[in-house]
RNA sequence: UGGGGUGUAGCCAAGCGGUAAGGCACCGGAUUUUGAUUCCGGCAUACCCAGGUUCGAAUCCUGGCACCCCAG
């Protein structure tokens, strides 16, 4: 029984083994726990059981902690907030991390705002990240279980933000993680983790994103301008991408070194490792850090995608008051609307949008 | 209709008498809270067609057919 004098904690529920042990271990820490399963998109069809499969397990596992599971729905604000932009942003020719707003937005903006009314004093999050409070400021550092970090979708983050977030498996490995499950006797403990957009699902992207917006066939090029084969819509492709270009026939695999939105076109390169698929610099735009600002020029180290490799560069002001980012060795597949995350060692520093990209 | 060449999976392409390499594309899976990348697996009872020779042919022979090139 939790003493009356106990901190409360919400801990953000998905029905994964993750948030399920970050409840267990906040429990077990003394804290009064209550889950909330979060349900921030409205199923238009299939897949409808992937949620209810996952609300029974996260209430499950508050039935074995004997803790209360409280649901909430944030579909409108999610809908607003994360879906319409990451379609503009599409249209635009870009490739959004919706995962990233919906951090900002919904799971560090509305539900410590609904766990704050239900008088909670920290939510928390089964993500592989560290909070660190010593010395005076605040940081963001990266999982201990370097092959799971996830602080790339947590840079947007302010410390406003993460003042009163705990994230209790971040000092932990995935196998740590599974391991604790079973000894708590979690149905989940070997549940797959789950993929695709947060909230949504795996699917089909390029089928689902055309339920929300008009895509039209277009000629798939060389760099030459020599047609190789048609797309199903150049927003529906990202660069580097090399699957489902259709291109067959002699040598190596084609991936997408560019994408044209207003002429509907995608340039193909042949080769994993062709030199237009470098650039060497980036224009950003929306940068952030996490607690502290710095200096421009500054050197750090940056990832251009999760699970990217982390590159040597150095974040600088542009003539126009923006910002660009210099790499020291070219970078493969930089793409406008991917996020760019910088880090110093541990600490993720924060982090900016692509804007264009120059070799 | 004189000469030469080529016909192997959707596309390239090995094979040269001993029972169909490989790559691209595609499909499935693993990895992954974006979209990707990467990795693993699958993918021609069948080699343009019809005969023939052989214990045995995609591989040799004969005859067709198709395409290409050079001459006309």
């Amino acid at each position: 029984m939790p003493s009356s004098t106990a901190e409360t904690v919400v801990v953000g529920m998905s029905g994964g083994v993750d948030s399920s042990v970050s409840a267990a271990l906040l429990l077990e820490q003394g804290y009064n726990v209550i889950g909330l399963f979060m349900k921030n998109w409205e199923d238009d069809d299939d897949d409808e059981c992937g949620a209810a499969e996952d609300l029974a397990d996260a209430q499950a596992v508050c039935e074995v902690l004997d803790i209360p599971l409280k649901t909430v729905n944030f579909s409108f604000e999610y809908w607003e907030r994360v879906f319409t932009g990451f379609l503009k942003d599409l249209e635009r020719g870009k490739t959004p991390n919706p995962d990233i707003i919906c951090n900002v937005e919904i799971k560090f903006r509305e539900f410590p705002l609904w766990a704050m009314k239900l008088g909670a004093d920290y939510v928390a999050t089964g993500h592989y990240a560290r909070i660190d409070h010593s010395n005076g400021t605040l940081n963001l550092l990266k999982g201990i279980d370097r092959d799971k970090d996830q602080t790339y979708f947590l840079y947007g983050l302010k410390t406003d933000a993460l003042q009163k977030a705990i994230f209790p498996i971040g000092f932990m490995t995935k196998e740590q993680v599974r391991s604790k499950a079973r000894e708590f006797g979690f149905e989940n403990h070997d549940k797959k983790g789950s993929t695709g957009i947060c909230f949504i699902g795996r699917r089909n992207f390029r089928s689902f994103v055309r339920r929300y917006l008009k895509s039209t066939e277009g000629s798939i090029t060389d760099p030459e301008g020599e047609v190789l084969g048609k797309h199903e819509g150049a927003f529906l492709y990202t660069i580097g991408q090399r699957t489902g270009l259709g291109i067959g026939g002699p040598g190596d695999a084609w991936y997408v070194a560019s994408k044209d939105v207003m002429s509907n076109t995608l340039v193909a390169v042949q080769g994993h490792d062709h030199p237009l698929l470098y650039s060497r610099q980036a224009d950003i735009s929306n940068l952030t850090w996490i607690s502290m600002k710095y200096r421009l020029p500054y050197p750090a180290r940056a990832k251009v995608r999760y699970r990217g490799e982390e590159q040597n560069c150095l974040i600088c002001h542009s003539q126009d008051q923006g910002y660009f980012v210099e790499f020291e060795q070219p970078v493969r597949a930089v793409t406008p609307g991917q996020s760019i995350v910088f880090y110093e060692d541990e600490i993720c520093l924060g982090g900016a949008v692509i804007e264009a990209t120059r070799s």
